[in-house]
DNA sequence: TTTAATTCTTACTATTCTTATCAGAATACC
DNA sequence: GGTATTCTGATAAGAATAGTAAGAATTAAA
């Protein structure tokens, strides 16, 4: 039970990118690696998989970078989260790898109401929230 | 973010225990194995660590065999995978490998909100709402 | 039009984690 | 004493994770 490093880039980069997207500037793979201290290549794979998700903008060449395709408001963790690791598969009694009697198995029940709390908190954190709760006016 | 085979098979595991040391008898690896459809060999090692948790008493010799060793309402999901897996440790920037401003850090909040939601979750799963929910009077 | 900065793409690698398997020692019932 | 069982520790295969590296494609700016 772990949160990948994966989503924890993912959410400290789009954090990055709502911030600066809200003062109008954007931001490129090197300035987000090195205020929220991840390693670059890496990031930039990441990247990709928010774009593809829909979540931020690209601007390539000279002066690039990323930009929010949405409001901060209606990007919430869940979404952030998926976006770089894939649908969340709590677990092997689901999906693919069901168990003989999913119906019957106490880690399913298990499961499914932890699929449940998580989904709820993680719909509920938005970009927004963010912003509101660690960005100083000040910086940047 | 997923649970680990592991913690599956602990829940399985204790579902089984409880319900036989409910009906005054008590259970081996073997027979747990087979009901649950786990690896013999591989659960063995998970059940000393249920034991050495507390979870279970075990009897040894022929005819051995594991029991509760307190009651299946008080026994719940989040000792069981605790036991199992170790203290739970959702993110990277908790504990040991902090990163530098934890406080200001929008993974960390995240990995808190979760923490707490999954706590909630787990603790308020017993052994006995699985027998309650899942146990036929019939068999055994 | 060239140069430099940047995104994008792909392939590779090292390390750790997970999920087992196996062999045998210790214990206790019959 | 024999057998069934728990207990212990070593080993190993495979998957997943986290990261590196090299270079192609694109575009702003000089």
């Amino acid at each position: 039970m772990k949160i990948s490093a994966k989503a924890e880039y993912a959410l400290k980069a789009m954090y990055e990118i709502a911030r600066h997207t809200q003062k109008n500037i954007n931001i490129n793979v090197s300035e987000i690696a090195q205020l929220q201290d991840i390693p670059k290549a890496y990031l930039e794979q990441l990247i990709v998989h928010l774009k593809k998700a829909g979540l931020v903008r690209s601007i390539r060449g000279a002066k690039g970078g990323y930009v929010l395709s949405r409001k901060a408001s209606e990007i919430n963790a869940n979404e952030i989260i998926e976006a770089v690791e894939g649908p969340m598969d709590l677990g092997h009694c689901i999906g693919s790898k069901a168990c003989s009697r999913s119906d019957k198995c106490v880690a399913n029940d298990v499961v499914q109401q932890l699929r449940q709390s998580i989904d709820n908190v993680l719909n509920n954190i938005t970009l927004q929230y963010f912003i509101d709760k660690y960005s100083n006016k000040e910086d940047i």
